[in-house]
DNA sequence: AAGACGAAAGTGGTTGA
DNA sequence: TCAACAACTTTCGTCTT
Protein backbone atom coordinates (compact mmCIF):
# COMPACT_ATOMS: atom_id res chain seq x y z
CA UNK A 1 0.00 0.00 0.00
CA UNK A 2 1.51 2.88 -1.21
CA UNK A 3 2.23 5.94 1.91
CA UNK A 4 0.44 8.62 0.65
CA UNK A 5 -2.92 8.87 -1.54
CA UNK A 6 -3.67 12.21 -3.11
CA UNK A 7 -6.84 11.42 -5.20
CA UNK A 8 -9.99 8.88 -4.05
CA UNK A 9 -9.93 5.45 -6.11
CA UNK A 10 -13.84 5.75 -6.49
CA UNK A 11 -15.17 9.07 -7.99
CA UNK A 12 -11.17 10.82 -8.67
CA UNK A 13 -12.04 13.56 -5.75
CA UNK A 14 -9.77 14.81 -4.25
CA UNK A 15 -10.95 16.68 -0.86
CA UNK A 16 -9.55 13.65 1.34
CA UNK A 17 -10.41 14.21 4.61
CA UNK A 18 -8.11 13.25 7.64
CA UNK A 19 -9.99 11.49 10.86
CA UNK A 20 -7.38 11.74 12.92
CA UNK A 21 -9.49 10.43 16.29
CA UNK A 22 -10.25 7.18 13.88
CA UNK A 23 -7.23 6.87 11.89
CA UNK A 24 -9.30 6.76 8.60
CA UNK A 25 -9.00 8.78 5.53
CA UNK A 26 -12.43 9.73 3.73
CA UNK A 27 -13.21 11.29 0.52
CA UNK A 28 -15.18 14.03 0.98
CA UNK A 29 -17.14 13.79 -2.22
CA UNK A 30 -18.25 10.46 -1.84
CA UNK A 31 -17.34 8.70 1.27
CA UNK A 32 -15.75 6.17 0.62
CA UNK A 33 -12.88 5.15 3.43
CA UNK A 34 -9.87 5.05 1.46
CA UNK A 35 -7.48 4.08 4.37
CA UNK A 36 -8.19 3.06 8.22
CA UNK A 37 -6.22 1.93 10.95
CA UNK A 38 -3.29 2.32 9.48
CA UNK A 39 -2.12 5.41 10.55
CA UNK A 40 -0.14 6.35 13.85
CA UNK A 41 -0.52 10.42 13.05
CA UNK A 42 1.55 11.25 16.52
CA UNK A 43 2.48 14.80 15.24
CA UNK A 44 0.33 17.32 13.40
CA UNK A 45 3.10 17.57 11.05
CA UNK A 46 4.96 14.74 9.00
CA UNK A 47 8.37 14.48 8.33
CA UNK A 48 8.94 13.87 4.51
CA UNK A 49 12.90 13.36 5.25
CA UNK A 50 15.72 13.68 8.12
CA UNK A 51 16.22 18.08 7.33
CA UNK A 52 12.48 18.29 7.93
CA UNK A 53 12.62 16.58 10.55
CA UNK A 54 15.07 18.40 12.28
CA UNK A 55 13.41 21.16 11.65
CA UNK A 56 10.04 20.97 12.43
CA UNK A 57 10.74 19.25 15.57
CA UNK A 58 10.30 22.11 18.03
CA UNK A 59 9.89 20.78 21.79
CA UNK A 60 11.97 18.61 23.83
CA UNK A 61 10.49 14.73 25.46
CA UNK A 62 6.61 15.82 26.03
CA UNK A 63 5.29 14.99 29.23
CA UNK A 64 3.33 11.90 28.54
CA UNK A 65 1.89 9.00 30.63
CA UNK A 66 3.12 6.96 28.20
CA UNK A 67 6.07 6.83 30.41
CA UNK A 68 5.90 5.51 33.46
CA UNK A 69 6.84 8.47 35.45
CA UNK A 70 5.77 10.86 32.71
CA UNK A 71 9.19 11.96 32.65
CA UNK A 72 9.21 13.97 35.25
CA UNK A 73 10.27 12.14 38.50
CA UNK A 74 10.35 13.78 42.09
CA UNK A 75 12.18 12.42 44.81
CA UNK A 76 11.66 13.19 48.66
CA UNK A 77 15.02 15.37 48.32
CA UNK A 78 18.78 14.50 48.88
CA UNK A 79 20.88 15.52 51.86
CA UNK A 80 21.16 19.50 50.92
CA UNK A 81 18.07 20.26 52.61
CA UNK A 82 18.60 18.34 55.37
CA UNK A 83 20.73 19.90 57.85
CA UNK A 84 18.38 22.33 58.86
CA UNK A 85 16.39 19.86 60.80
CA UNK A 86 16.75 18.28 64.22
CA UNK A 87 17.06 15.05 65.30
CA UNK A 88 13.68 14.29 65.20
CA UNK A 89 12.65 16.07 61.90
CA UNK A 90 15.48 14.03 60.33
CA UNK A 91 14.02 10.59 61.41
CA UNK A 92 10.95 11.52 59.80
CA UNK A 93 12.62 12.91 56.99
CA UNK A 94 14.38 9.91 56.72
CA UNK A 95 11.35 7.20 57.07
CA UNK A 96 9.47 9.46 54.21
CA UNK A 97 12.06 9.05 52.11
CA UNK A 98 12.25 5.52 52.53
CA UNK A 99 8.46 4.82 52.15
CA UNK A 100 8.55 7.41 48.90
CA UNK A 101 11.42 5.24 47.57
CA UNK A 102 9.44 1.85 48.02
CA UNK A 103 6.18 2.58 46.97
CA UNK A 104 7.26 4.38 43.92
CA UNK A 105 10.07 1.69 43.05
CA UNK A 106 7.08 -0.73 43.09
CA UNK A 107 5.03 1.34 41.51
CA UNK A 108 6.94 2.15 38.82
CA UNK A 109 8.47 -1.13 38.11
CA UNK A 110 4.29 -2.44 37.45
CA UNK A 111 4.08 1.01 35.28
CA UNK A 112 7.32 -0.09 32.97
CA UNK A 113 6.02 -3.63 32.05
CA UNK A 114 2.79 -2.11 32.16
CA UNK A 115 3.07 0.63 29.33
CA UNK A 116 5.55 -1.35 27.47
CA UNK A 117 2.70 -4.25 27.25
CA UNK A 118 0.29 -1.38 26.45
CA UNK A 119 2.45 -0.43 23.92
CA UNK A 120 3.16 -3.16 22.11
CA UNK A 121 -1.37 -3.75 21.91
CA UNK A 122 -1.94 0.06 21.38
CA UNK A 123 0.41 -0.56 18.10
CA UNK A 124 -1.09 -3.90 17.32
CA UNK A 125 -4.33 -2.76 16.72
CA UNK A 126 -2.98 0.42 14.93
CA UNK A 127 -4.64 2.48 17.70
CA UNK A 128 -4.20 6.08 17.51
CA UNK A 129 -1.59 7.94 19.71
CA UNK A 130 -4.26 9.99 21.65
CA UNK A 131 -6.30 7.09 22.57
CA UNK A 132 -2.70 4.94 23.39
CA UNK A 133 -1.90 8.49 25.54
CA UNK A 134 -5.67 7.90 27.15
CA UNK A 135 -5.28 4.47 28.38
CA UNK A 136 -1.71 4.89 30.07
CA UNK A 137 -3.46 7.23 31.87
CA UNK A 138 -6.32 5.40 32.88
CA UNK A 139 -3.93 2.28 33.73
CA UNK A 140 -1.62 5.01 35.66
CA UNK A 141 -5.02 5.89 37.83
CA UNK A 142 -5.34 2.75 38.45
CA UNK A 143 -2.47 1.81 39.58
CA UNK A 144 -1.99 4.50 42.26
CA UNK A 145 -5.84 3.46 42.93
CA UNK A 146 -4.55 0.04 43.43
CA UNK A 147 -6.94 -1.85 41.24
CA UNK A 148 -4.39 -3.89 39.84
CA UNK A 149 -4.30 -6.19 42.73
CA UNK A 150 -5.81 -9.41 42.49
CA UNK A 151 -5.41 -9.46 38.42
CA UNK A 152 -3.63 -9.29 36.11
CA UNK A 153 -1.70 -6.56 34.72
CA UNK A 154 -2.26 -7.56 31.32
CA UNK A 155 -5.84 -7.79 31.82
CA UNK A 156 -6.33 -4.28 33.45
CA UNK A 157 -4.02 -2.56 30.59
CA UNK A 158 -6.79 -4.20 28.10
CA UNK A 159 -9.41 -3.04 30.29
CA UNK A 160 -7.60 0.93 30.30
CA UNK A 161 -6.66 0.07 26.16
CA UNK A 162 -11.04 -0.32 25.89
CA UNK A 163 -11.94 2.13 27.99
CA UNK A 164 -10.04 4.73 26.15
CA UNK A 165 -11.38 3.67 22.83
CA UNK A 166 -14.72 4.38 23.56
CA UNK A 167 -13.93 7.35 25.16
CA UNK A 168 -12.30 8.63 22.36
CA UNK A 169 -14.95 6.62 19.85
CA UNK A 170 -12.19 4.62 17.81
CA UNK A 171 -14.73 1.82 18.00
CA UNK A 172 -12.50 -1.74 18.55
CA UNK A 173 -14.64 -4.63 19.17
CA UNK A 174 -14.02 -6.68 22.88
CA UNK A 175 -12.58 -9.83 20.70
CA UNK A 176 -9.98 -7.14 18.93
CA UNK A 177 -9.02 -6.07 22.40
CA UNK A 178 -9.01 -9.53 23.41
CA UNK A 179 -7.35 -11.10 20.18
CA UNK A 180 -4.56 -8.36 20.24
CA UNK A 181 -4.06 -8.93 24.46
CA UNK A 182 -4.44 -12.50 24.49
CA UNK A 183 -6.85 -11.80 27.36
CA UNK A 184 -10.31 -13.45 27.73
CA UNK A 185 -12.54 -11.65 26.10
CA UNK A 186 -14.41 -11.61 29.20
CA UNK A 187 -11.01 -10.84 31.50
CA UNK A 188 -11.22 -7.56 29.76
CA UNK A 189 -14.71 -6.96 30.25
CA UNK A 190 -14.32 -7.53 33.67
CA UNK A 191 -11.47 -5.58 34.49
CA UNK A 192 -13.44 -2.38 31.90
CA UNK A 193 -16.25 -2.36 33.79
CA UNK A 194 -14.21 -2.88 36.96
CA UNK A 195 -12.00 0.40 36.04
CA UNK A 196 -14.23 2.44 34.95
CA UNK A 197 -16.36 2.55 38.07
CA UNK A 198 -13.57 2.67 40.63
CA UNK A 199 -12.33 5.56 38.52
CA UNK A 200 -15.74 7.11 37.73
CA UNK A 201 -15.08 6.78 33.84
CA UNK A 202 -18.33 8.19 32.36
CA UNK A 203 -18.44 6.16 28.80
CA UNK A 204 -21.21 6.59 26.44
CA UNK A 205 -22.56 3.86 25.20
CA UNK A 206 -21.10 3.01 21.93
CA UNK A 207 -22.87 4.37 18.81
CA UNK A 208 -23.31 1.99 16.03
CA UNK A 209 -22.45 4.48 13.26
CA UNK A 210 -18.49 4.09 14.43
CA UNK A 211 -18.82 0.55 13.33
CA UNK A 212 -19.68 1.01 9.90
CA UNK A 213 -17.15 2.75 8.14
CA UNK A 214 -14.69 0.27 9.14
CA UNK A 215 -16.96 -3.24 8.90
CA UNK A 216 -18.29 -1.17 5.25
CA UNK A 217 -14.34 -1.99 4.20
CA UNK A 218 -13.79 -4.39 5.41
CA UNK A 219 -16.72 -6.05 3.59
CA UNK A 220 -15.38 -3.77 0.13
CA UNK A 221 -18.96 -2.05 0.04
CA UNK A 222 -18.65 0.98 -1.74
CA UNK A 223 -19.95 4.45 -0.33
CA UNK A 224 -23.66 4.27 -1.60
CA UNK A 225 -23.90 1.25 0.40
CA UNK A 226 -22.60 2.61 3.12
CA UNK A 227 -24.40 5.81 3.48
CA UNK A 228 -27.52 4.16 2.64
CA UNK A 229 -26.47 1.80 6.07
CA UNK A 230 -25.61 4.86 8.04
CA UNK A 231 -29.10 6.13 6.90
CA UNK A 232 -30.86 2.91 7.99
CA UNK A 233 -29.09 3.19 11.42
CA UNK A 234 -30.57 6.92 12.24
CA UNK A 235 -33.72 5.58 11.08
CA UNK A 236 -33.62 2.45 13.45
CA UNK A 237 -32.41 4.45 16.10
CA UNK A 238 -35.44 6.42 15.72
CA UNK A 239 -37.35 3.61 15.97
CA UNK A 240 -36.12 2.59 19.68
CA UNK A 241 -34.43 -0.39 18.00
CA UNK A 242 -31.10 0.35 19.35
CA UNK A 243 -31.24 0.50 23.15
CA UNK A 244 -29.96 -2.30 24.65
CA UNK A 245 -28.95 -4.27 21.92
CA UNK A 246 -25.36 -4.71 21.16
CA UNK A 247 -23.89 -2.22 18.69
CA UNK A 248 -22.12 -4.49 16.35
CA UNK A 249 -24.97 -6.53 15.68
CA UNK A 250 -27.31 -3.47 14.71
CA UNK A 251 -24.16 -2.39 12.81
CA UNK A 252 -24.09 -5.37 10.92
CA UNK A 253 -27.74 -6.01 9.81
CA UNK A 254 -27.75 -2.49 8.45
CA UNK A 255 -25.00 -2.91 6.55
CA UNK A 256 -26.14 -6.32 5.61
CA UNK A 257 -29.59 -4.84 4.77
CA UNK A 258 -28.34 -1.92 3.08
CA UNK A 259 -26.00 -3.80 0.92
CA UNK A 260 -29.09 -6.30 -0.27
CA UNK A 261 -30.78 -2.97 -1.60
CA UNK A 262 -27.87 -1.65 -3.75
CA UNK A 263 -27.27 -5.30 -5.24
CA UNK A 264 -23.93 -5.87 -3.30
CA UNK A 265 -24.86 -8.84 -1.55
CA UNK A 266 -22.65 -10.11 1.39
CA UNK A 267 -23.76 -13.39 3.51
CA UNK A 268 -24.91 -13.22 6.13
CA UNK A 269 -21.55 -15.37 7.69
CA UNK A 270 -19.38 -12.97 5.90
CA UNK A 271 -21.08 -9.95 7.79
CA UNK A 272 -21.21 -11.50 10.88
CA UNK A 273 -17.22 -12.64 10.73
CA UNK A 274 -16.48 -9.05 10.28
CA UNK A 275 -18.78 -7.74 12.71
CA UNK A 276 -18.04 -10.50 15.08
CA UNK A 277 -21.84 -11.43 16.16
CA UNK A 278 -23.18 -14.87 14.63
CA UNK A 279 -25.82 -14.92 11.98
CA UNK A 280 -28.39 -15.13 14.43
CA UNK A 281 -28.10 -11.78 15.81
CA UNK A 282 -28.04 -10.16 12.19
CA UNK A 283 -30.80 -12.15 11.36
CA UNK A 284 -32.74 -10.94 13.96
CA UNK A 285 -31.96 -7.70 14.04
CA UNK A 286 -32.38 -7.71 10.34
CA UNK A 287 -35.86 -8.73 11.30
CA UNK A 288 -36.83 -6.14 13.09
CA UNK A 289 -35.08 -3.86 10.60
CA UNK A 290 -37.53 -4.48 8.17
CA UNK A 291 -40.64 -5.10 9.99
CA UNK A 292 -40.36 -1.83 11.64
CA UNK A 293 -38.78 0.46 8.79
CA UNK A 294 -41.12 -0.82 6.07
CA UNK A 295 -38.07 -1.66 4.03
CA UNK A 296 -38.94 -3.77 1.49
CA UNK A 297 -36.21 -5.79 -0.86
CA UNK A 298 -37.24 -5.89 -3.85
CA UNK A 299 -33.83 -7.37 -5.56
CA UNK A 300 -32.09 -10.11 -6.84
CA UNK A 301 -33.94 -12.24 -9.43
CA UNK A 302 -31.30 -11.36 -11.95
CA UNK A 303 -34.04 -9.76 -14.62
CA UNK A 304 -37.06 -9.03 -14.70
CA UNK A 305 -38.91 -11.89 -15.54
CA UNK A 306 -42.37 -10.33 -15.49
C1' DA B 1 -23.81 -27.70 -1.95
C1' DA B 2 -24.25 -23.37 0.12
C1' DG B 3 -26.87 -20.00 2.14
C1' DA B 4 -30.95 -18.45 4.68
C1' DC B 5 -34.14 -19.22 8.28
C1' DG B 6 -35.97 -20.50 12.78
C1' DA B 7 -36.41 -23.21 17.14
C1' DA B 8 -34.45 -24.66 21.38
C1' DA B 9 -31.18 -24.76 24.87
C1' DG B 10 -27.17 -22.62 27.05
C1' DT B 11 -24.17 -18.55 28.70
C1' DG B 12 -22.87 -14.34 31.11
C1' DG B 13 -24.40 -9.96 32.77
C1' DT B 14 -27.84 -6.80 34.81
C1' DT B 15 -31.42 -5.73 37.97
C1' DG B 16 -34.39 -5.62 41.76
C1' DA B 17 -35.90 -7.68 46.04
C1' DT C 1 -26.93 -12.67 47.78
C1' DC C 2 -30.14 -14.76 44.82
C1' DA C 3 -33.58 -15.31 41.24
C1' DA C 4 -35.69 -13.43 37.15
C1' DC C 5 -34.73 -11.58 32.84
C1' DA C 6 -33.01 -9.86 28.28
C1' DA C 7 -29.55 -10.22 24.84
C1' DC C 8 -26.63 -13.06 22.51
C1' DT C 9 -24.54 -17.58 21.15
C1' DT C 10 -24.42 -22.43 19.77
C1' DT C 11 -26.34 -26.11 17.61
C1' DC C 12 -29.18 -28.32 14.61
C1' DG C 13 -32.87 -29.31 11.32
C1' DT C 14 -35.41 -27.58 7.28
C1' DC C 15 -36.16 -24.94 3.26
C1' DT C 16 -34.56 -22.32 -0.89
C1' DT C 17 -31.57 -21.27 -4.68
Amino acid sequence: MSTYIKKCPECGGINLVLNKEKGEIICKDCGLVIEEKMIDFGQEWQEFDHEQAEKRRRTGAPMTYTKYDRGLGTDVGQTSDLYQLKSKGRNKFFRLRKWQYRISTAIERNLKLALAELKRVASYLKLPKSVEEESARIYTMAVQRGLVRGRSMESVVAGALYAACRRHEVPRTLEELSEASGIDKKEVGRTYRFVTRELGIRILPSNPVDYIARFASALNLNANTQSKAVEILEQAQKAELTSGRGPTGIAAASLYVAALMNNEKRTQREVADIAGVTEVTIRNRYKELLKELNIEIKVKRKDTKE
